[in-house]
RNA sequence: GCGGGUGUAGCUCAGUUGGUUAGAGCGCCAGUUUGUGGCACUGGAGGCCGUGGGUUCAAUUCCCAUCACUCGCCCCA
């Protein structure tokens, strides 16, 4: 029976849900190109050194998240866990680095090994951005005001709130982390087990426990914002001052960190209470050092990506465009299907949408004609054959008429179909 | 990877203090209506009670395991 069962951790997208999956990634593809942002698509499967290189051996995903896949070569090949790495990868593959800006939008499934719940999937998709070759903080505000648009556009904006932060450049980071690991190396044995694993690994991470105890030691320690120098200072504080000018209402949060090792300076995550403990639907920063991680020309670049899962659970059915009603064509008799076939395909192409109705009599097809949500129901009997005529009968008011097989385009025009 | 909860019809859920034919609403199919749908009425189909094992004269019910979903942790979109 386990044949009958989807892969834990993915699931099967039916109409319903397709559309939903489908409005949202129309809508992202739609406004990111009136930004000039490009569509593209990288290979679902990649050298896992690209991500090894680019998030960093000791980021959950690449330690215990990648699903790797048995191939015949020598080198380890696993299924994409995130977008930016392979765009990056794509961009050097292909030679793109001379000419800059590079603006993409990508969507697609992504896959991570870990524990299903509510908005978190092995197989996810997402949506995504990347700006490449701009180091000016213009473009992290274009970035950021794609995604809002984005959010907008799906009237969701006003149910997420965007989470700002800075982590500065290498330098300020790298003065920022000594002083906190200093601090903390202090209370060392105060801290949560999980922290003092992260002393090593990543001290930045520590700051967005959860654990109390933990925050009451943060409440004294050292602040990042401190150890900005005048470059992140600033740089911080053109971001802020576009998002303002464009009216894109954002809070300050310091203990916002990101856990992938290719981030620096503005991080930032638009989040939401209404997914449980999942709630970022769309982050993102800025990740200056990727390129040259990999082994490329140091080429800046800042990015986000977006959990389509996670913004389909947020868009309620009534946020989604109507679905255009079909014109159902009803044959009286199955000996008049073909002429039935007929008027579909000519009304086909004259625009129209039309469903054939199958099999059985008239009121059985008028029943599914009903079941389709048709608003007309175009009837094909002896009677109207004989004499060139369809009956046009309005499935809303119940009324009908009998119109030359001719006129029956003009007809259905005037009624606005 | 760790901890808690749940699993009965296509869907939402009752129920069985272990006992013979397991229920409702919605949905589905058919009829009332062989050229008129929606509404109404009548009838019908559909369940190895998640799966495997154990205890028992007897298990959908109790026990164990497993799978899936779900909530929290970790982390992330």
């Amino acid at each position: 029976m386990a044949i009958l069962q989807p892969v834990r951790g993915t699931h099967d997208l039916l109409p319903p849900e397709c559309r939903k999956y489908s409005y949202i990634t129309d809508t992202a593809k739609k406004t990111a190109a009136s930004y000039g942002f490009a569509e593209i698509s990288t290979p679902i499967m990649e050298f896992m050194e690209v991500f090894k290189r680019t998030l960093g051996d000791e980021s959950d995903i690449v330690s215990k998240e990648m699903y790797e896949i048995a191939d015949r070569g020598d080198e380890p090949i696993v299924l994409r866990p995130e977008g930016t790495a392979g765009v990056a990868r794509a961009i050097m593959s292909n030679g793109l680095t001379q000419s800059m800006p590079l603006k993409y939008f990508y969507s697609g499934p992504m896959f991570r090994y870990e524990r299903p719940q509510k908005g978190r999937l092995r197989q996810l998709r997402q949506i995504g951005s990347e700006l490449f070759g701009v180091s000016d903080p213009v473009g992290d505000v274009e970035i950021i005001a794609l995604a809002y648009d984005i959010l907008t556009a799906l009237k969701l904006n006003q149910r997420v709130t965007l989470e700002i932060n800075t982590l500065g450049d290498d330098e300020s980071r790298k003065q920022y982390r000594h002083q906190l690991v200093t601090y903390l190396k202090d209370h060392h044995k105060s801290l949560s087990l999980e922290s003092q694993q992260r002393l090593e690994k990543n001290p930045l991470r520590i700051l967005d426990t959860k654990d109390e105890g933990d925050k009451k030691i943060l409440k004294k320690a050292p602040l990042l914002s401190d150890s900005l120098n005048g470059f992140s200072q600033e740089m911080f504080a053109k971001v802020l001052e576009g998002l303002k000018i464009l009216n894109i209402p954002f809070v300050l949060n310091p203990h916002l960190v990101r856990g992938l090792d290719y981030y620096c300076q503005i991080a930032f995550e638009f989040t939401t209470t209404e997914l449980g403990s999942q709630g970022a639907v769309i982050a993102g920063g800025r990740y200056d050092g990727l390129m040259a991680t990999m082994g490329g020309p140091s080429i800046p670049g800042v990015g986000w990506a977006g959990g389509i899962d996670r913004l389909a659970m947020m868009l309620r059915d009534e946020l989604l465009p109507s679905l255009k009603r079909p014109l159902a064509i009803v044959p009286t008799d199955e000996a008049f299907d073909i002429k039935g076939l007929e008027l579909a395909q000519y009304l086909r192409k004259e625009g129209f949408t039309v469903e054939m109705t199958y099999g059985g009599g008239l009121g059985k097809r008028l029943k599914k004609a009903n079941k389709i949500n048709a608003c007309y129901a175009l009837i094909l009997g002896e009677t109207e054959i004989a004499s060139g005529l369809v009956t046009i009968k309005s499935l809303d008011q119940g009324q009908q008429e009998q119109v030359p097989q001719t006129d029956v385009r003009r007809i259905l025009k005037e009624k606005g179909i």
